[in-house]
DNA sequence: TAGGCCATCTGGTCCT
DNA sequence: AGGACCAGATGGCCTA
């Protein structure tokens, strides 16, 4: 899947790779001599443009490594992610906005699932229903679906919540209009919106 | 074959 | 000055 670089490190290999990997068909703006005087400079100033040139392509190719590191690292981080996320083994891999669509969503329901539980403690009656939600967390199916964009289906999510959801309900479904039921007040200030109220994430 | 996803290159900007 | 970060551009691969 990942496409290892070709090894550039050691080398000139810009201009041996003219289709390889995309890349912008761009040339350089100052190839040529700025002004027409210094040409007559002699060779020393000829010289020292070919040593810009040099540096400049050797910088350029520096920054390149550092950038396929860079994306490298953010893609590991991102498996990480994909790798604490409750999924099916034979799922086909989450894209990146959906890994990052579905830990969001994630996240939300088990924040809801120990708020709740510690809102229900406050009821005896209440404490079997709050084990109960613990040993139930949100589905892969439904938190994949909330993963599509737009798509706000009643999931499990009402019976998720069925303690809470019959009087006041916290479903994204219902926070999602209006956005009045999920308090911001409940929420820890990363949480302050509703899953599908976000709009980066929507 | 069009569209989605991805890796890479690139130049600009900000920060140390 | 050099590195980190970002967004735009480009081309390859895959799937419906």
């Amino acid at each position: 899947m990942l496409t290892l670089p070709l090894s550039c490190a050691s080398g000139d290999c810009s201009a041996q790779r003219p289709s390889w990997g995309g890349g912008s068909p761009k040339i350089p703006a100052e190839v040529g001599n700025p002004r027409e005087g210094n040409a007559r400079r002699g060779r020393t100033k000829a010289k020292s443009e070919v040593v810009l040139t040099k540096q400049k392509r050797n910088r350029r190719m520096k920054a390149n490594d550092r950038e396929r590191n860079r994306m490298h690292n953010l893609n590991s981080a991102l498996d990480a992610l994909r790798s604490v996320l409750p999924t099916f083994p034979d799922d086909a891999k989450l894209t990146k906005i959906e890994t990052l669509r579905f830990a969001h969503n994630y996240i939300w329901a088990l924040t809801e699932t120990l708020r709740m539980a510690d809102h229900s403690l406050l009821s005896v009656g209440q404490q079997e229903l709050a084990r109960e939600s613990f040993r139930q967390p949100p589905t892969t199916a439904c938190l994949l679906e909330l993963t599509s964009p737009g798509s706000i289906s009643p999931c499990e999510w009402d019976s998720l919540y069925s303690p809470v959801s019959q009087t006041g309900s916290l479903s994204p479904t219902d926070s999602l209009e209006e956005g009045r039921s999920y308090q911001a007040a409940d929420a820890p200030a990363c949480l302050r919106h509703s899953p599908h109220a976000f709009p980066e994430f929507v």
